[in-house]
DNA sequence: ATCGTGACTGGGA
DNA sequence: ATCCCAGCCACGA
């Protein structure tokens, strides 16, 4: 049973799709502590569909005003790729500053310092060496 | 129903 | 090193 790409629809129950994964990225997302961040990609292993990174930006798109901190998830690199989803570009950025994130000179987040990686993650990249 | 797009990511050319 | 592409899921035209 390798993992191998894990990809084609399989394994992944219908009941594992839509409800449960948006339901699991605002989960996750609410978790995200107080001046950290966290990773779209981070965010979609959690939740079990590990390259689905694109879809939790879809769930966090009808957010807006749920009282979800949707500001501290980021890219990989750090860039703040949501930003124009928040009204205003800067909003996102003066958020994070407010919680004490700071950007480095290309304007992404300081990753080494304000990244947050759920326990599930940090075990998996550990398995991995 | 298919097709294209997107707040992404990792791997290959 | 850069550039391109496939893959993931949801949605609107």
């Amino acid at each position: 049973m390798s993992k191998k790409s894990n990809t084609g629809k399989h394994r992944i129950k219908k009941e594992n799709r839509k409800k449960d994964f948006f339901d699991r990225v605002y989960k996750i997302v609410a978790k995200i502590p107080y001046g950290k961040v966290a990773t779209y990609g981070d965010i979609a292993e959690v939740c079990g569909i590990r390259s689905a990174a694109r879809t939790v930006g879809w769930a966090l798109n009808g957010t807006k005003e749920n009282g979800l901190p949707c500001h501290r998830v980021v890219n990989r690199f750090g860039a703040l790729t949501g930003r124009m989803h928040f009204g205003d570009p800067y909003i996102m950025e003066d958020l994070l500053r407010s919680e004490g994130v700071e950007f480095t000179k290309d304007g992404f987040v300081n990753l080494e310092k304000h990244l947050w990686k759920p326990a599930k993650v940090k075990r998996r990249q550990k398995k991995l060496g």
